[in-house]
DNA sequence: ATGGTTTTTACTGCGTC
DNA sequence: GACGCGGTAAAAACCAT
């Protein structure tokens, strides 16, 4: 110990070259002995750091946590979480793999059970049909969150919303409102409303195009589930839109606090009411942009809102009156 | 199913670059 | 002359009843 740190000493006067200087530090630390006091070393899993219990010098950060990366609430996350999960599951119930338990209660030689062993085996018979029943579903949601997962992504909704789409899918199935649907069309519910609780909304038509059902479907199913699962979605606030929008579209922040404020005078002024958010969204955004004098044709908001461009005419008209009124202007 | 409202489609005229 | 914009009429879509 007191010979290796002479040494080391020695090597920093006599001026070190860079090679030997990280060769020594790999070796300090495969040593666990602390560099400045020459204390041992004790490494902190949780903080990911290595430090020095004489002096409290953190050697190393960020070092590997060897722990699980995530948490699992339930078991059933932990199933679909788990990277070890062997997918033999998938096919038991199909093969008729899974076990059935008579209903006679008799044993393996024809003689009754005493009535303690009848009762254990209505127990196993009550939980052996909970677990198959259960794995029907398991299959079911693994394919559901595969399709939310997929056009969450492809619409650019971030991770929460696949999250709340995941459990509303969940809710749904747990409430049996499957049958007679389709898995697509109340996936792809789900992820809609759940757009619309995070507040970043997509519009049916935006959804509808990445999902393998028609749009009228989707809309149905939506306010069958919306109804049965007393979803509290508010009506969307043309403002959420405002964002992504402007973001598209390549303008300023500028724009987008103008396209708020415009939209708050018009709610206001009362001209909402009955009108389409997007549109609304759009008009705003366009005008926001006449009047911050950035360049943006009506064809193009049209474009990232998917939205007419009379429906723009007609609603900037009607917000910059209201506007205009309110106090904000050119 | 129906009627009222909103949005879309399609088309036309006007001004500008 | 193409493009952006505005307006209009009729059709379609939407929503509550």
């Amino acid at each position: 110990m007191t010979d290796q740190r002479t040494t080391r000493e020695a090597e920093r006067e006599s001026g070190e070259d860079e090679e030997q200087e990280t060769e020594e530090s790999a070796e300090r630390e495969r040593q666990q002995v602390c560099p400045e006091c020459g204390g041992s070393l004790l490494e902190d899993e949780e903080h990911g750091e290595t430090v020095c219990s004489e002096c409290g010098l953190v050697v190393e950060e960020d070092g590997i946590d060897r722990g699980p990366e995530w948490r699992a609430f339930d078991s059933r996350e932990q199933d679909q979480k788990s990277r070890v999960g062997a997918p033999t599951t998938n096919m038991m119930h199909d093969k008729g793999l899974s076990t059935n338990i008579g209903w006679q209660d008799k044993d393996a030689y024809g003689n009754s059970l005493s009535g303690r062993q009848r009762r254990k085996m209505q127990r196993l018979r009550k939980w052996n049909e909970r677990f198959r029943t259960r794995n029907s579903k398991e299959r079911n949601l693994k394919q559901a969150l595969g399709e939310i997962e997929r056009m969450a992504s492809a619409l650019g909704l971030p991770e929460n919303v696949r999250e709340t789409a995941s459990v509303i899918y969940r809710r749904a199935l747990g409430e049996d409102l499957l049958p007679g649907r389709s898995i697509e069309g109340v996936a792809t519910s789900a992820l809609y409303a759940a757009a619309r609780q995070a507040n970043t909304p997509r519009s049916l038509d935006e959804v509808a195009s990445v999902s393998r059902v028609g749009r009228d479907e989707i809309a149905r199913t939506y306010r069958y589930v919306a109804r049965e699962l007393e979803l509290e979605v508010a009506p969307t606030d043309p403002a959420s839109y405002v964002p992504r929008f402007c973001s598209e579209l390549g303008l300023t922040e500028e724009v987008e606090r103008r396209s708020r404020e415009l939209l708050g005078a018009a709610a206001d002024a009362g001209i909402t009411s009955g009108k389409s958010p997007v549109g609304l969204a759009a008009a705003a955004v366009y005008a926001a942009a006449l009047l911050a004098n950035e360049r943006v044709t009506q064809s193009e908001v049209s474009e990232v809102a998917s939205i007419s461009e009379v429906t723009i005419r007609n609603r900037y008209h009607e917000i910059l009156e209201a506007g205009g009124e309110t106090g904000v202007e050119a």
